[in-house]
RNA sequence: GGGGCGUUAGCUCAGUCGGUAGAGCAGUUGGCUUUUAACCAAUUGGUCGUGCGUUCAAGUCGCACACGCCCCA
């Protein structure tokens, strides 16, 4: 099967013989016509009038865009910001123009010159006296009640989705507002957005499987980032004590309804701040960004409603486990051994290998997440799961760090930055232990990051927010793919 | 990785007990021309995801595979 032929059908070939006869005419895409108007501007202005005094002011207007219904001598066009009706009643061209304006097919684009009316039913109407056809559609668009419906076909062929379905193109505007909303926020609090590597030598920042590419003038292996923060921390020390990077990072993992390989990271670092003040950074920027684009605190998702004027329960790692598997008092995590009998019987799948705190977060991970849903800060996260995070000053077996939890969702990780160039090495080393025993999400050590805390970082909090999560969040998507214009999707089977 | 569900016309979906493939929308032709999911009349359109198998006969039953969705790990 060629490709010229492939998923070609009657519609399409009628289609390309009207494209054709007009080719054999004219200049078939034209690039000369000057839009003037939008649907939106046009309807916030003309709207509140009446017929009588629309008539009186004789408003004209030039517009353009989609063809996506057609009434009789009506036909409505979608632009960039709304819709409007037109009416171009055949009966009233010429007879050549005549059947130009039959054989117009849904998913034309057109311009039209005319004057504002209202129509005997009082809708707002623009009465075309000149139109053209800019660019004709090939292909017929999905039904015109129930949109695309079909999930695989809104991802692969998003543009499909966006004609079509007003839902999936709100999503992508709040997710617009939302980006520009964090960065206003944290410009307004003199933080410096930068931009550092997605191309590093040595992966670094998270625990996680990195993609690997290969630099050819360089020859050298390359690894696209799993996160930003060492490079952000070096910023620390070079002196901007304040900086965000909202961009980009890329996992070699598996995809499901909230992981995409890449997806969009906020990642913000104060220097003199701890992470308790990021806490509280962080309730009041999900207020914000609530009410700036819902116009409330509260915000319903997937059946839940949380109220972001309330404060954030905070409970540590322990608690946690304390409250959602009914564990009575804490002598169950004194020791290696009476964690791993817990989580035994739990059920939980651990690697006998382990220690005491990866298991803990594993009972945590499997058991306690996701039934967390009212906005939670979790707390005290060992020390072996946090190779970059402040050592506590009371518990050296636990850190100073937070991940914020909602609706058994995992939307932030914070903590005080470990800026201790000793202890670092040292972490950096029992990462490389596990790496060289088979973990493949194990960190890699990187010495210029121990050199640049060498030179000395001041105290410092840092926080990472993943926005795909937020934006599901604000938007109350189920899935990722709903929130990503073009999620990560297997390709297609060849017919052949 | 395991389990469940789905894949039928361009789109949205029916399809009974295995017996010649259906509707609405879109399209085409004609009518109507201030409509509102416009309307009226006629009409075109199918490799039933792919491949094997069972059967006189498979959209339908079985197996495998592909892609997607959901749940679990």
């Amino acid at each position: 099967m060629t490709e010229e032929n492939h998923d070609e059908n009657k519609l399409i070939a009628q289609r390309r013989e009207k494209l054709t006869a007009i080719r054999a005419k004219r200049v078939a895409f034209p690039n000369s016509f000057i839009k003037e108007d939008t649907s939106s501007d046009l309807i916030e202005k003309y709207d509140s009038k009446t017929k009588e005094e629309l008539e009186t002011l004789a408003v004209t207007a030039v517009i353009a865009g989609r063809i996506i219904r057609m009434r009789g001598p009506f036909v409505v066009l979608q632009d960039g910001n709304g819709q409007m009706q037109i009416y171009i009643n055949n009966k009233s061209f010429l007879e050549e123009q005549a059947e130009e304006i039959k054989s117009f097919d849904l998913g034309d684009i057109i311009g039209v010159h005319g004057e504002m009316f209202k129509t005997g039913k009082g809708e707002l109407t623009l009465r075309a006296s000149r139109f053209e056809l800019l660019t004709k559609s090939l292909r017929p668009l999905p039904d015109k009640h129930k949109g695309l419906t079909d999930t695989e076909m809104r991802y692969r062929q998003r543009y499909v989705d966006l004609i079509v379905n007003e839902q999936s193109r709100k999503i992508f505007q709040t997710r617009s507002r939302i980006m520009r909303f964090i960065r206003q926020y944290f410009e307004s609090l003199d933080f410096m957005e930068v931009e550092t590597p997605m191309m590093q030598v040595i992966p670094g920042g998270a625990t996680a499987r990195p993609f690997i590419t290969h630099h050819n003038a360089l020859d050298q292996e390359m690894f696209l980032r799993v996160a930003p923060e060492l490079f952000l921390k070096r910023l620390v020390v070079g002196g901007f004590e304040r900086v965000f990077e909202l961009n980009r990072n890329f996992r070699n993992e598996g995809l499901s309804t909230r992981h995409n390989p890449e997806f969009t990271m906020l990642e913000f670092y104060q220097a003199y701040a701890r992470y308790q003040d990021l806490m509280d950074l962080t309730e009041d920027l999900f207020r914000k960004i609530a009410i700036d684009i819902g116009g409330s605190s509260k915000v319903s998702f997937q059946g839940s409603e949380y109220d972001f004027a309330e404060p954030f329960a905070r409970l540590s790692v322990t608690d946690s486990i304390k409250k959602y598997c009914s564990v009575a008092d804490d002598a169950v995590f004194a020791s290696a051994e009476s964690v791993a009998a817990l989580a035994n019987s739990l059920d939980v799948n651990f690697d006998q290998n382990w220690s005491k705190g990866k298991v803990l977060m594993e009972i945590f991970d499997q058991k306690v997440e996701a039934q967390i849903d009212q906005p939670t800060f979790i707390t005290e996260y060992p020390i072996e799961v946090s190779p970059l995070a402040r050592r506590n000053e009371e518990n050296p077996e636990i850190t100073d760090r937070f991940e914020l939890i909602i609706g058994g969702r995992e939307l932030a990780n914070g903590f005080s930055e470990l800026n201790d160039p000793e202890d670092q090495a040292e972490r950096f080393k029992e990462q490389v232990a596990q790496k060289d025993s088979g973990d493949s999400e194990a960190m890699h050590f990187d010495h210029d990051y121990v050199t640049a805390l060498e030179y000395g970082m001041p105290p410092t909090a840092g926080e990472g927010i993943g926005i795909d999560r937020l934006v599901m969040l604000f938007t109350d998507s189920a899935s990722i793919k709903d929130v990503l214009l073009f999620p990560h999707m297997r390709p297609q089977q060849d017919p052949t």
